[in-house]
DNA sequence: ATAGGTGCAAAGTCTTTGCGCTTAA
DNA sequence: TTAAGCGCAAAGACTTTGCACCTAT
């Protein structure tokens, strides 16, 4: 992989930036400091570095796709109200790995969960606005 | 909700085939003995159904939306290869709901967990094609 | 020198939606 | 009767891609 002047930026701009950016995320940041910088850049070189596991793509309900930075292992809730996408820690994949195996019999899968609902924020604001 | 002929057509799809269906596949499905119920329909319903939990909607990497009429609790592998979908089952919603909690206070959530991968069919085959 | 990357714009895929007609209750 | 649903086709959102030009090695 060459390493262009727009594929170091991107790749930056996702592993310093952990709100799990789009695409578009990435390119709103960039483009003001990089006029010449196009969207489809971004998307190639965004699926480019995930293809080769220096990010990750995250597929969430109701959202286009997003990218993180941070490769070790840890989950996803994702807000039904405000879209925000916040980080838990959980340390299951050799369960996972364990169980499935037992059930199915296959082997070295990757995995993603995505907790859906209404996170903290926004249930505080529910609760004000009530009143 | 009023019981039309078509949201019986395609509930009774998705409850019936368990194969996790897109909504194209739904319509590819029910078109040949329907000959004018049309795509924007099937989309409509599938939403609905999903809104009104008698159905599951489920994000899968790469792929469309897929609906589940299986309402109890398991999880999904979806094959790289042949993009088919298997189910596994597993009872960890009380163990994540605690988790969750303990670590971000969040409550009320519904996951999704999709373990990308290659299924043993796939996997067969390729041994078969290096032979 | 040249393989690979970029910008641009067009095209592709999937999904939603506006509207006039139809239908279940 | 009438609110809700349908079919159709157009539009929308998101993403990929072909091509001529550019750039890192």
């Amino acid at each position: 992989m060459k390493y262009s002047k727009q594929r170091q930026l991107i790749e930056n701009a996702v592993i310093m930036n952990r709100i799990h950016p789009t695409a578009d995320d990435v390119y709103v940041m960039l483009k003001p400091e990089n006029a010449n910088l196009s969207l489809g850049t971004v998307y190639r070189n965004l699926n480019l570095l995930a293809e080769n596991g220096v990010i990750k793509k995250l597929s969430i309900p109701n959202s286009s796709d997003r990218f993180d930075g941070d490769l070790s292992e840890h989950y996803h809730i994702i807000c039904n109200e405000c879209n925000k996408v916040t980080d838990v820690r959980l340390c299951i994949k050799d369960m996972l790995d364990d169980e499935v195996k037992k059930q199915t019999g296959v082997t070295g899968l990757t995995y993603q969960i995505v907790a859906s609902g209404v996170c903290n924020d926004c249930k505080n604001k529910k609760v004000i606005s009530k009143k």
